[in-house]
DNA sequence: CTGATAATCAACATCGATGTTGAGTCACGG
DNA sequence: CCGTGACTCAACATCGATGTTGATTATCAG
């Protein structure tokens, strides 16, 4: 009993498509309101599709927003490190290729993660939002790869000795995807963002390579970190990190019917 | 005509701690949920309030977010630099002490720093969400005094050339305020915890040293890096920043009655 | 061409959140 | 001792968001 009284053309119909349209929607939007903010009506409205649609591809607020994180993570692996070296070498030694392609600031995986994050600041931005609403951050699996990469490289002799993995990454990921935040309020051409990427992996090879102390100044804190930290032996301490797969259902806040 | 049937007892009145007490909710759940998420309902239910005396203490949601990000910001910058080095010396210049202060491992402001975070993840956490969801973040009075002292170090001769400052703050806040959220997560006790606070520490103070890469290593990359990038000079480039005060009203979601 | 399948969508019922109002209650100054 | 004003709170009206249902229609297999 229902015509399609005036309002847009019916949708051509094509699953994988909406589907897709609906990610991106919530892609952006997670971008800007972080999981907690992110609405299915506005999901809906803005991918140009029925609010219903969107509850067919995913049965619920929750799986959506679920179903868009991983959709995110799995962007971003696929667009900065391709399908190079996904699976394999998991016994963390890396081939020589694979070393020299992290390290080289020109194609490296640095300047790739920083054009892709400089490109894409929403999915950067929503990815950080991900990440600090999860108790387990480290169970991204872009994270584990970035970090089996970098761990990789620790363990050739390129690499300083005592670099502490996990400080590292955080480090790294997270500064390199909030960047672009900091960019984006600072330039108004594309031209600029580009100078901006630029400066950005100018900093961090410059920093790799130098540090910002200059050892001579610090000799007493040289002496001191030669032979480790008073209380721990400050090695690369990959702890094994407990576990624990605390997979709360984490119950919504209560909106709703039934 | 309302009596105060059943209920809980009606709190003593005490405009200022209240007021507090709102404050302090709202920062907590700001870190649960982003400044998006955030409820009044649920602020008024965790401070033990009624949910109209919010409403007298802060006229709308979107003042309340806006109250608690500035209370947040005005915490840290009070835990982690006090009254010290607030104002003064504007000009740029460290005293020696200031200088000093910045660089020691061991009191210094990236300990102080550290500390705070891993004392206050819930603070570091909202006030991260913050700086996410700003358009500006570096408009933030925390993320500025935090430049501006570094910025001092960088002009002595105790530092590398060449650093570029606003890389640098955009890597040591974010991380130190990311590093305990991803502590958390593996760490049990707070004696563990302890200790990843000062594994942060020591490895910033490493990196700082010496850096990543072992520069003989990469000789055609040394000699890329000394005389400036192809593109830009690469120099510590303080960019003044277009100011632009964008201060948009950014209309609410669409809750709420009239 | 035709019936089955499933994608799309409008409408419904329900609920929580917002912001407002007016009544109760405490504290303090005169 | 008694207002006066600040503070606290319950209840109201309204609106948007959620999740469900059943009608409609595009697409495909036979």
């Amino acid at each position: 009993m229902k015509k399609n009284t005036g309002g847009r053309p019916r949708r051509r119909r094509d699953p994988d498509g909406t589907r897709l349209a609906i990610l991106e929607a919530a892609g952006t939007l997670l971008a800007k309101d972080g999981p907690e903010g992110l609405s299915v009506s506005q999901v809906a409205q803005l991918a140009k599709v029925n609010r219903g649609t969107a509850y067919q591809h995913f049965q619920t607020r929750e799986q959506l927003v679920e179903a868009t994180t991983v959709w995110v993570s799995e962007q971003l692996c696929q667009s900065v490190f391709g399908k190079t070296a996904a699976g394999k070498n998991a016994d963390g030694k890396l081939t020589p290729e694979e070393q020299a392609k992290l390290a080289d600031p020109r194609g490296g995986v640095i300047e790739h993660m920083t054009q892709f994050a400089m490109a894409n600041p929403e999915l950067g931005r929503a990815w950080m939002f991900q990440v600090l609403s999860s108790p387990q951050p480290a169970n991204d699996p872009f994270w584990k790869l970035y970090r089996h990469l970098f761990e990789g490289f620790v363990q050739t002799d390129s690499a300083q000795p005592g670099i502490d993995v996990d400080v590292h990454t955080v480090l790294m990921i997270i500064g390199t995807f909030l960047w672009p935040v900091w960019a984006r309020a600072h330039t108004r051409t594309a031209k600029e963002r580009e100078q901006m990427a630029e400066r950005f992996t100018n900093e961090i090879v410059r920093l790799s390579m130098y540090g910002t102390m200059r050892p001579e100044k610090y000799p007493e804190l040289a002496a001191r970190l030669v032979k480790g930290a008073p209380g721990k032996p400050a090695r690369t301490a990959a702890k094994k990190a407990t576990k624990k797969v605390a997979k709360k259902p984490a119950a919504r806040k209560g909106r709703g019917a039934k």
